[in-house]
DNA sequence: TATGAATGAGAGTTCATTCAT
DNA sequence: AATGAATGAACTCTCATTCAT
């Protein structure tokens, strides 16, 4: 709406930089080093850094409010440093998501499938993806916003798609497994999978919003007992 | 995210004015009408009629990608005319948002409370929320885009947090009846409630993506699947 | 060379904002007027206007180093007043372009076509695009600058074809009518044509040049003795 | 006019990358050697290489769109590896000039010297200078944009400045020359002098020019027949 | 000698908003 | 009621330059 932006009604914003104090300055966020002692990391590790700190301003300020600026400057580097190492928001947007597979999807999912039969492996699921911590709304929020983009944004449905088989396709090996091991006993793999997930994500999509009447534990617990009626 | 608006990747614009080849003339707003043949509504008319218009912009482009300007070339109106009847971009927003309550969830409500029984309201829910219409398209993929908002932004939040009390009563109440009729048996009815709630959102907020591998119809056979295994 | 911009060694800038002299203001250069007594102009007057002063800007600063900022300051509105009336800089480009051949070439041409006979126009044609004028000298220099573009932006190379056939077709028709009214005799006309065009070009070019050893009136004598050399 | 950066309107830049489609990784400067293979050259060397380099890129992009990074990136060297061997841009653009005048016309005037009549030598001249290779086109079209330069700045206008009064002076020797062997009899040396400057500019300017109705072939035609036309 | 990470300044462009008409 | 010219703020991105390694 680039009213989020604008804050125009009472939209709030972070900080907004403090400013005024002096002659005109200009761009250039965060001051950064005093041109020595300055911090220099090759350029995958500083990447690193500057999409951990996106992934941050993201979750917090929401995708649509985040600029190059607010990400240079939770970067604790300069905007040109940004641009140094990214072509562009859109490479960091990309990484963010990407690395958001990486670093919080996949080992959820490993230690789900490390678990001794499929029951614990769905319970550990549950347990994992919506726990009660900041990092876990960290992805949420951003989930959504990315979810939300994908609507309207072709580049970005494809992405999501690709995700989203993924996740599919592991609830289905969890399912799979649980049938076989004789802890869940469904009918139909697919129509028991795509339900899970249905009730999965539309728990925890509304357990991180802020006022929220239903909290990440409330969440855990009715998906629990969820999976306590799927009979074995 | 700032980023939606500047394309992020190569993805271009719908419209886009068609230019691209050469260099043409072209400036400052998009003309409206030759001022002779200018057409004069009362407020409330004018009001109604650019809210409508703002609300198939933001579905499609999306809430983070719409400008007043977009809004105004939707009403065939001026840019002027939009300020003029709005104190600013984020008053069309709340009321696209209360229109939408108003124009298509209260009256699918009420369809569902004119059904002979409980179940069958519910069923005339899921008909409804989840028609294979353009319409059902444009109320979910606005709810994804507001629903993203109100993570990061407390006024939306609040907002959010009415409307969802008013939708969980409403469900709460057709369940409710259903317990009396008995269509609908079951122990807890909050429990019942939230989980009917997290599942219809789960599969709606799929549905209606480009290139979700669910589709309207199959998200609605899967829900009445789910109403058929609640016991009379 | 992306230099003439940063003036590394020595290359001069024109006024350099006087700047200071308060706290922060980014953006917006020449202040304009005080939001109420702000001069207004329908979009083709301001049009012009705009184009106008960016004519100057560019025959004193460069194409290359002219910026949006510059135009503005010129036109003496805000940077946003440019942008609402051009599509873009390219746009403003063009039409200084297109408005020098309509406000420049046209009318000296034309004088030229009224002269009595055919030498006669010949000479019209060397006092009028060669004059000792400022405008003159905006001219030619500016016509350098896209000469110089022309060589690797094909899009202006285009341009320049279209410009250049039609300045061809004018002194062909100038030496024509030469030799039907016995003014001009010459044995071929196309290498007639070819030749003069190269003399006046190669004249006209170095004239303009500041620290250049021929100046505006020289190169007019010299011309008048390539014209006196043409036999009757 | 930071425009021919921007590219005036959907030109497209020559490399760009590839890229395009979709959301891809690259970051930071183009890497050059691996480290080990560095290849080292003393200084005047690398000066050298670079500066070969330079003129080749600046040729082809052209003057205003030619950045430091390009430059790097044709020498196949590292950015910072131009920075230590040059004070700066503008050193680099000096040192292609300078060395345009020692690498291509020093040598074809030499030749030009070494006919054995004054005649041959003009003829030389024009051979040598509008030859229909790739190297001619790249003196002009470099010198096209130098000249366009010292338009606006009086740093690059003095250079052309002296540059200019060489080649007459080279030019009236060979007229001086022609004089005394009998095969160019003109009244005025240098009257004789500057028109041929003139159309020799004047054809030349056109000739390597995309599009241009005159190709390097007939531009030296015409120029032979203007020199056939002045008496022995 | 060579590298490349880091930066500040400034570019073009977008856009919600104000307000004279 | 309706318009559209005008503006300031903020955006992403480019780039010459500095300097630790």
């Amino acid at each position: 709406m680039a009213a989020a932006r604008r804050q125009p009604a009472g939209v709030t914003r972070a900080a907004d930089d403090a400013g005024a104090g002096g002659i005109t300055r200009a761009a250039g966020a965060a001051r950064a080093r005093p041109a020595s002692e300055r911090i220099r990391h090759p350029t995958e590790v500083r990447r690193a850094l500057i999409v951990e700190a996106a992934r941050s301003v993201i979750a917090d300020r929401g995708l649509f409010a985040t600029t190059m600026r607010d990400i240079a400057a939770a970067s604790e580097v300069s905007l040109g440093t940004v641009t140094y190492h990214f072509r562009g928001i859109a490479e960091i947007l990309a990484e963010v998501l990407d690395g958001e597979m990486d670093a919080f999807y996949a080992p959820l999912v490993a230690a789900a499938f490390a678990q001794p039969d499929g029951r614990a492996a769905l319970r550990a699921l549950i347990d994992g993806f919506l726990a009660s911590s900041p990092r876990a709304r960290q992805h949420w929020v951003l989930w959504l916003d990315f979810w939300a983009l994908s609507a309207h944004d072709g580049e970005y449905a494809r992405r999501q798609a690709v995700f989203y088989q993924r996740w599919q396709q592991d609830v289905a090996a969890i399912f799979r497994r649980g049938l076989a091991d004789g802890t869940l006993r469904v009918e139909d793999i697919g129509e028991a999978v795509a339900e899970f997930m249905a009730v999965f994500d539309g728990m925890a999509s509304k357990a991180y919003l802020p006022g929220a009447d239903i909290r990440p534990a409330g969440a855990r617990s009715r998906l629990h007992r969820y999976v306590d009626r799927i009979p074995r």
